[in-house]
DNA sequence: TGTACATCAGTGAACGCGCGTTCACTGATGTAC
DNA sequence: TGTACATCAGTGAACGCGCGTTCACTGATGTAC
């Protein structure tokens, strides 16, 4: 039945598929292409007649889970929030749980690279559509004038700081001793952005 | 020559010399116990007359890391700085510092642990220690009256997360675009800090 | 509709590699008399 | 001070392992007539 399912066509979505589960399950040094094989129910040969070899493999799973990052917090802007604000914290809030949900994706992503991943264009199309879905979000606050003078590039690496090393640590298990659960953790988070939002605004200098 | 140091005792310091230049050299993934062998100029069953295996290797390395990270931080605290905000600030500073010098010992004390590694309690020792030393910082500005009425805890989650997101997206490369030196992320993270700070002076909610 | 053929997705054996770890050893060091 | 002996740090061969990747193959699919 595999055999039906995957010839011609969907085997590399399968492996996609798959590569997702295993990377959650046993973290990306148990990502191996012939676990991945394994997994997938087929010849640990067979991945290579649709990605050339693990570095290209590694980059569309990363890619993948861009694009993910990219359509939430696309669809955070398409909901249509009456106040910048509240679409802000929700988008940041947003990136958090994602990042919870995912932790071996989410550090797939942001972690060190492997050798040869990063140089996939695949991969850094489906990292810029995200980071300019984080940018629009800025963009947006800035221009309900909530976010002050500082440049909207300088904002979101201040923000982006601020839920990276948030959700580094709780994927870490590092904020647990003061939050367990994911709720006071997102919770955390978003007072911690809000009160990054009201500091962005009162700075003076710029760049 | 490297027999005459080696016997009798130092091999186990060597090897962690050895070791943090390598990790730097190469990364975690680099990091091997036959490539740490090679670059002491020593058989490769000699480390394990010294470690059981690779994980106890790597906790002694990461502990090293801490205590450096203790060191520093207590250095901070003893120099005595008239204005407890002022040595919050630097404090931080030097936290995002120590990371950028060495990104992949950064890496080995808090991203996703090696299999075994945590459980070894030299290590657990070490990383305690290095955060009782962000604690204290946190709680002489707080004696002072700088930091408002949320937990100590809780601060120090809050900036610890501000620092370690802004270091490891430093390390990552990922604030090139914005600012390209050291010296200009180090400025950025101490500004980064001080709007923090403000906002938890400023905040009312408790935990 | 039926047959002949080209294409190409997946197979399974095989390659070489570096790894972590073990083990019997050797030879230098320190100790007791 | 000199000799005999125990200790133990470092050696080198060997183990089994899983890995990434290649390659000749097979057999299913789709296409042309």
């Amino acid at each position: 039945m595999a055999q039906d399912d995957y010839h011609h066509g969907n085997l590399r979505q399968a492996l996609l598929d798959a590569g997702e589960k295993l990377l959650e399950a046993e973290g990306v040094e148990g990502l191996s292409m012939r676990a991945l094989a394994r997994a997938t129910g087929v010849s640990h040969a067979a991945p290579y007649r649709h990605f050339a070899d693990k570095a290209e493999l590694l980059a569309a799973l990363a890619a993948r889970g861009f694009a993910r990052l990219a359509e939430a917090l696309g669809a955070v802007a398409a909901a249509q929030l009456d106040d910048p604000q509240r679409e802000y914290l929700v988008a940041c809030r947003r990136y958090i749980e994602l990042g919870m949900e995912a932790p071996a994706m989410y550090r797939l992503m942001f972690g060190q690279q492997q050798p040869g991943v990063g140089d996939q264009p695949e991969l850094a199309e489906a990292g810029h559509a995200a980071f300019d879905a984080l940018l629009g979000a800025m963009a947006r606050g800035r221009a309900a004038g909530t976010l002050g003078n500082v440049s909207t590039e300088a904002q979101a690496m201040a923000v982006w700081s601020m839920v990276h090393g948030i959700t580094e640590l709780a994927i870490s298990g590092r904020l647990a001793p003061c939050w367990q659960s994911p709720l006071e953790v997102l919770a955390f988070g978003e007072r911690m952005c809000a009160l990054l939002l009201s500091g962005l605004g009162g700075a003076k200098a710029g760049n």
